[in-house]
DNA sequence: AACCCGGCCAACCGCCGACAA
DNA sequence: TTTGTCGGCGGTTGGCCGGGT
């Protein structure tokens, strides 16, 4: 299929705006409005409000959710314990980056997405097979820490049972979902 | 020293859903 | 109801850097 048929107007006019990595006066000027204004500013005149930004809305929006916003005050490492929420949470929302990250105080989607195509995506690969479909609803990675998982009876008996029992079937997760969780193979 | 390769990070691209007109 | 705009999100890609040869 043509994609050009479908394609979108851009956001912006990409010669007016600048790319690539971000100055540290880009990141001044952004910061400061976001902080003085708040985050429910329009991202799309934010670059001419902040004082001239060349940056596209959304280009500012993902400077300041993944790098600006002041709560994100993690080191750069997960530590096993994010590692393992981030697996038990993959399990159950797939690439939902956004709700799991939500789960992950001072996380990024992005840092994330990132860390997970890195580094624990081969790594559930790599234990899945070790373990032979046996426990295919989740890999060993996430049982070693999961007991309480393993415990509940209930946990995704049947995909199409309704998101709302995978909280209480994951009490030490805490979870707040309201969405369908993704088919388990 | 030069080159290659893989890991990692950061920015961009394009789709989607919500919402207002 | 339709259409356009916007923010949010996930996937992709390009560049940097360090280690190995």
């Amino acid at each position: 299929m043509p994609r050009s048929i479908t394609m979108r107007k851009p956001c912006c006019q990409k010669k007016d705006t600048n790319t690539g990595a971000w100055s540290e006066l880009e990141d001044q000027k952004l910061s400061d409005y976001v902080l003085r204004h708040g985050e429910g500013c329009c991202w799309r005149s934010l670059p001419q409000a902040a004082g001239w930004l060349l940056r596209c809305g959304k280009s500012c929006r993902l400077r300041w959710v993944n790098y600006l916003r002041p709560d994100l005050n993690k080191p750069a490492n997960f530590g096993e314990d994010e590692d393992d929420l981030i697996i038990k949470l993959h399990a159950l929302l797939g690439n939902r980056w956004s709700l799991i990250a939500g789960r992950l105080p001072g996380r990024t989607e992005k840092e994330v997405k990132n860390h997970w195509n890195m580094q624990l995506k081969s790594k559930v690969l790599l234990m899945g097979r070790h373990n032979n479909n046996r426990r295919s609803l989740l890999s060993p990675a996430i049982t070693k820490t999961s007991s309480s998982m393993q415990e509940c009876q209930h946990f995704n008996p049947n995909p199409a049972a309704p998101a709302e029992t995978i909280g209480t079937c994951l009490p030490d997760l805490n979870l707040d979902l309201t969405i369908s969780p993704p088919l388990m193979l």
